[in-house]
DNA sequence: CTTGTCTTCTGGTCTATACCAGTATATTTT
DNA sequence: AAAATATACTGGTATAGACCAGAAGACAAG
């Protein structure tokens, strides 16, 4: 490989954090400093630092400067955990913020998608995970409200998995995944507090109960460094 | 969103692509161009077009040129499928090269995930896969040759699982899934033709075939922009 | 002790320019 | 007609500056 100036400074700090001498959540020299100490314009730095970002190594904070990511935590969709189980199971500590919960119309979207008839009640509920206090996922759910009836007024910070199975005595088991890799949406990277364009982990999920009733409908935005996702196929 | 130069053109090819005006595989104008017509230079006119690129929008040809993506394919590493079989399906042509072919002795990680004991021979493989003429994915896979007596005999540009089917009557449905989404290894990308650190999907896959006995270890590297994931799950 | 303000530091955006390294095409030579 | 060569064009890498906007800490006023 062509041993270029960005290179360079690349491999110095994947080298730093990979011999863990710059620790997770730590952080790094400013641009300008880079700069300085390499001999080099802050445009080649971030070049560099880029390229870090986009193997997951480092990440930014909106004009606070770059730190290394901390590992990440493994997530198995169809398992029946919540995120609150598993993120704590891995050793980090969870938190949940509601942002939004309104009962509204099924657009036309959702309810192809939901199989339900267009403008039927479902519960939204925007919500925003943390792992350490990093965010690192966007949640934007449609519940069958028909399916649950009194859901609405629950606490909805808290796990669905554990609120359904406690009071509904239901639990799915079927589901749907898909997922792509692509930057987040404008709204979503604003809430993660990251520049939209940022790569990132689009993940959807249609759970069924009965058979083939959809029970919810789940958009996930993930920081694509903050997760892995695993499955395991038996049958 | 603040309207910035840089978003402006981004906006303007989002728009010119979703409307279909520029066609997929077809070519964006040069840098140097874009930059003309907007009055801008070629730092703030890519910095547009990297941003697209992370979108999955477009894609750079090293020297070439910028061209709009063709439509992903959808891809269940789930189902009993070959790569042959879904991408036809969805309307476009596979290919497949195989890069290398070799018995070799497993190494001590290999061996630690194949089950197998280190220096247990496996076959190694190594291919390279095209949809429509574009390379989107990479292959190296380690194949338990114990369970394959007289494989590495075989046509291994043609579809395992057909070969597995017709040759040995197995078939392998447990199997664990992993996915990560990083930029590419500094190899893979070289295979595919693209800068490394350009965003990527890596899948791991481990197949099993009597409950618990590896047949198969996976790696494949896909341009993230060429494939959604899917799975279905019922038990 | 708290509150508000100022200053400094950070990354975010941008101009203007330069040279390099592959690609593709036109041109010349054989 | 085929092969070798020159040339124009593409993105890749890099310099040297500039100004802006948000975050954070120092510091003064209440």
């Amino acid at each position: 490989m062509a041993e270029t100036h960005y290179r360079h400074v690349q491999e110095h700090f994947s080298y730093l954090i990979r011999k863990n001498v710059l620790k997770a959540g730590g952080k790094l020299p400013s641009e300008r400093e880079i700069g300085e100490q390499f001999n080099l314009t802050r445009v080649t730095v971030r070049q560099a630092l880029q390229n870090l970002e986009a193997e997951g190594v480092i990440y930014r904070e909106n004009r606070k400067g770059w730190f290394v990511t901390p590992p990440a935590v493994t997530y198995n969709p169809a398992a029946q955990l919540s995120f609150n189980v598993y993120v704590s199971e891995q050793g980090f500590a969870p938190s949940t913020e509601k942002i939004e919960q309104v009962v509204q119309s099924a657009s036309a979207k959702i309810a192809q998608k939901m199989g339900i008839k267009k403008g039927a009640p479902v519960l939204f509920l925007h919500r925003r995970r943390f792992i350490d206090k990093r965010p690192v996922l966007i949640e934007r759910m449609y519940i069958n409200i028909a399916c649950l009836p009194g859901i609405e007024d629950e606490d909805l910070t808290q796990s669905l998995s554990q609120l359904l199975k406690n009071k509904y005595d239901l639990s799915y088991r079927d589901m749907d995944l898909s997922f792509k890799s692509t930057s987040l949406p404008e709204e979503a990277a604003k809430d993660l507090g990251i520049a939209s364009g940022q790569p990132g982990l689009h993940v959807e999920r249609v759970n069924y109960i009965n058979g083939n009733q959809v029970l919810e409908l789940d958009y996930e935005f993930w920081r694509h460094d903050a997760v892995n996702i695993a499955i395991e196929v038996r049958e």
